[in-house]
DNA sequence: TCTGGGGTCCTAGGACCC
DNA sequence: TCTGGGGTCCTAGGACCC
């Protein structure tokens, strides 16, 4: 039987930002979503006060001030590269890895002894530890569901400090009146709301319950999900995962935008950063979806609209997208907004080797091809940037830009940002 | 629910076909 | 134009994840 093993990283955000400050160690921390707007990382201290995961930021000013809080814009370059190191190490205890999130992986130790299990769990923890500076627990079990569980649980409890073996069917049912149905892998807000209308308010309520009434509601992935409880998995590990189906680039504005001149800069940043991520991952995109909005949270004068074009060919090239994106950003502008946010949606995705040309294209795809790669292979050594689109307005002069007003540096990644020995 | 961004999967319903 | 069953494809919307 598989056993499956998730690592998964403590606060890991605020675990990056402790790497490099360890005066942090021990005091409460945040890290702050795109423009500082919520809490998207918290230490313990932070979780002890009570502020909760995507807490509006503005909210908590006084709990801030009164318990001296440190406050950090994300630093998606830090966590990204930390993120490679701690697979890395991840990786050379086991092959059989599935890199889930920027801060967790599975791992499938079913060739471990049970009774070494645990050992392991150790030697991970303190190696990644060790080399990385990141602390992370381990949960297992015999489906991907219940060593979720069992990793949440290893945080929580002192005794298990930070690793916990449940493949042994005799725990499950304590550690699943442990765990809120809400804390439950695929039950969202939404649900967990339901089910404790209907009196389930922890997992071992929600394996035992009617799979037919789970079924009605959660539809196939609530009878998995019940399975998964049993300990029958249906979630194999997943070593190579299949190539993205969308890219997204969408970003809410540092300040509202109300000119067609300054979308049109916003769009054309966005779509230059969706292409590379296309021919990042050697894949062209068939449509192209552009949408702008105003402020959700003022529904009087609220406006979204989206266009979606289809490429005559398939493509990468930065400019088609962003001649592509600003036609449909035209044709759904309205005067007399004020926009906060706007990006763009790439679909029918297929890998760049297979795109169908037409006849008469006038375009010369080698050239551009070659063009690109000069264009990303220039950004890549002198630094994201380096060359940009005239369309994208010039840097400086973007009041539309993402604020970021607490960003640590990005140690690893800039050499004019490296940390220094004193 | 809740003031970010980037994803995935599933389902219901409509259009259209024979 | 309606009557019936059965199927496919597409899209929008809803739910979830980190």
């Amino acid at each position: 039987m598989t056993v499956f093993a998730i690592v998964d990283c403590n606060n890991f955000y605020v675990s990056c930002e402790r790497v490099f400050n360890p005066s942090l160690n021990g005091k409460p921390v945040i890290v702050l979503s795109n423009n500082d707007g919520c809490a998207v990382a918290r230490s313990n201290e932070v979780k002890k006060l009570g502020i909760s995961m995507g807490a509006p930021i503005f909210k908590q000013k006084a709990l801030i001030e009164k318990h001296g809080i440190h406050v950090f814009s994300s630093n998606y370059a830090l966590y990204g590269d930390m993120s490679r190191r701690v697979v890395h190490v991840l990786s050379e205890f086991c092959d059989d890895l599935e890199v889930y999130s920027i801060d967790e992986s599975f791992l499938d130790i079913s060739s471990t002894r049970a009774d070494q299990r645990t050992e392991l769990g150790r030697t991970i923890r303190a190696t990644v530890k060790k080399h990385t500076g990141i602390p992370v627990s381990v949960g297992m079990a015999h489906t991907k569901t219940l060593s979720k569980i069992a990793v949440r649980l290893a945080k929580k409890s002192p005794k298990a400090d930070g690793v916990l073996d449940l493949t042994d069917s005799k725990h499950h049912d304590k550690a699943l009146e442990l765990t809120p149905v809400e804390d439950v892998w695929a039950v969202g807000w939404r649900y967990a709301r339901f089910l404790k209308v209907h009196g389930i308010t922890n997992a071992r309520q929600l394996r035992d319950a009617d799979k037919n009434f789970i079924k009605k509601k959660m539809g196939v992935n609530g009878t998995r999900l019940i399975e998964e409880l049993k300990g029958v998995p249906c979630y194999p590990l997943d070593k190579n995962p299949s190539p993205k189906k969308n890219i997204t680039v969408s970003r809410s504005f540092g300040k509202p935008v109300s000119t067609l001149s300054e979308l049109r800069e916003a769009v054309a940043t966005y779509s230059t950063r969706a292409a590379e991520k296309l021919r990042n991952e050697h894949l062209t995109a068939g449509l192209i979806t552009v949408f702008i909005m105003t402020d959700r949270f003022k529904p009087e004068s609220f406006y979204y609209n989206t266009r979606t074009l289809r490429l005559d060919v398939s493509t990468s090239n930065s400019p088609e997208i962003i001649r592509a994106a600003l036609t449909g950003l035209e044709e759904i502008f309205r005067k007399d907004c004020l926009y906060k946010k706007a990006g763009l949606h790439l679909s029918e995705l297929s890998p760049d080797s297979m795109v169908q040309t037409v006849m008469f294209d006038s375009i010369d795809r080698e050239r551009s091809a070659q063009l690109m790669a000069s264009l990303d292979k220039i950004n890549a050594v002198m630094g994201k940037d380096t060359l940009t689109y005239a369309s994208a307005g010039l840097k400086g002069s973007r009041p539309w830009q993402v604020m970021f007003n607490h960003r640590s540096n990005a140690w690893t990644t800039r050499w004019d940002q490296l940390p220094i020995v004193t």
